[in-house]
DNA sequence: CGGTGGATTGAGTGGCGTCAACCTGAGTGG
DNA sequence: CCACTCAGGTTGACGCCACTCAATCCACCG
């Protein structure tokens, strides 16, 4: 497996050199996805795992009336589908949001980590842990704070974890999607993102064009967001 | 630890004997928590994780305006915050919704496991993905549908887990939720709920008087839900 | 130069929230 | 056995946040 994944790990614990080597000894396919193509799709009994090489994926459900929701946005180093090592059939589809290297990791890899390896076992749970933990931030701010907090709530998340992979600095970072795909993620309809967008550009949050965006005022933005990053578990301790 | 969990996983994978014969030994504190209280707090550090055995117990955060949300309900078997054995400090909290008998397992009895006993682990795992699903399906009920549907939903799912653990059968479940709760759980209002329960009351669809709820027409309840339980892993399958 | 995906804007609407009152039943104390 | 309290359920009035629908604009591209 690649480096980024175990920059990933070792962001919450020391990894042992062994460890390492075990890691990165572990075969993978390299494929590359072009933008707007399903990794992988509900119902799927896949036998390997995507780990995100670069690009942004999504992982999304859709209603019978066409609704599509977000439930989570992966950069690289994240492992999208672990979970379909234990989890099947998948619950979820996912989705390049640009074109994505992906590498493929056997199953079969996977479980003989589990059985062989338990301090990297654990690393590899509390990776899905971290998903959960995400994803129940997610509900709070959708359930029961306004949009312009789900909106703002949403940009600090990605920039902390950009950020940790190397890919966000200075107040600055690249958001790979449409007002429509972010509508989805937030909950919200497209032309409600566009207004407050807008808002915080006229309040000198931050600066959106393309896919760049630069924030001026963290500290704002994270009040209006209540953002608080423990919750991405970014402390490296004995686990 | 009781039977309650070793049902809850052997619902998903065969248990060997040996496996059972160790979860049973492992030694577990046994508690009573009164209704309303809380389990664990978020910024918590726990040594140990709370295996529900009787009773409801809900996960909440509180937004900095005092609204709260509830991300998953927790039945008899749930392993409430297994996850606390990689993920700390506590994100969120664990409330007792009524009185709730609690086996509390340490932390290093679960890390013995998982340093000798793969498959355990790999189930013990799953446990944890079992929420993250959960969460998942919660995430586009609350986000993308309306309010009629995520009430429908909720009940159609804790109707399933609650048959699946033999406290539920033959359209009766019981619910010792009030309504305010519920709605915390729904991401609604008090009020609203109290609307939609009487719009299914005047529907047919279902009784619901105090917490005895039965469930009159589940087929079209499920079809408002849009309710398909495969989110719930409910097979039995080498994991 | 037309076509296309995405962003933007305006107008109108409705689902659900808020506020506030009122009802009901269970429990408590005199 | 009644007055009181209190939690929880119910109802009505009103308002707003965010949605929908539908144009229009804009940049880019073949």
């Amino acid at each position: 497996m690649n480096g980024e994944i175990i920059r990933k790990l070792a962001a919450r614990d020391v990894l042992t050199d062994e460890e390492k080597r075990v890691l990165q000894q572990v075969p993978v396919t390299l494929t590359t996805v072009p933008a707007g193509q399903d990794l992988v799709r509900e119902g799927d009994m896949p036998s390997d795992s995507c780990l995100l090489m670069d690009g942004w994926a999504a992982r999304y459900k859709v209603t019978a009336e066409g609704k599509r929701q977000i439930m989570a946005v992966h950069i690289s180093g994240d492992f999208v589908d672990l979970h379909s090592l234990l989890l099947k059939p998948m619950d979820h589809s996912v989705v390049a949001l640009n074109e994505c290297r992906v590498a493929l990791v056997s199953h079969q890899s996977l479980r003989e980590i589990t059985e062989t390896q338990p301090h990297l076992t654990r690393m590899l749970w509390l990776n899905t842990l971290l998903d959960s933990a995400m994803h129940r931030q997610w509900l709070l701010t959708v359930g029961r704070m306004p949009a312009r907090a789900t909106l703002a709530h949403f940009i600090c998340e990605m920039y902390v974890r950009l950020n940790t992979v190397g890919q966000a600095d200075d107040g600055r970072l690249r958001v790979p999607m449409t007002q429509a795909t972010l509508a989805d993620t937030l909950a919200l309809s497209t032309v409600h993102v566009n207004r407050l967008i807008q808002d915080f550009r006229q309040e000198g949050l931050l600066t959106w064009k393309d896919d760049q965006v630069i924030i001026h005022d963290w500290d704002r933005l994270a009040e209006i967001a209540e953002f608080d990053p423990t919750y991405l578990n970014l402390i490296t301790t004995p686990r």
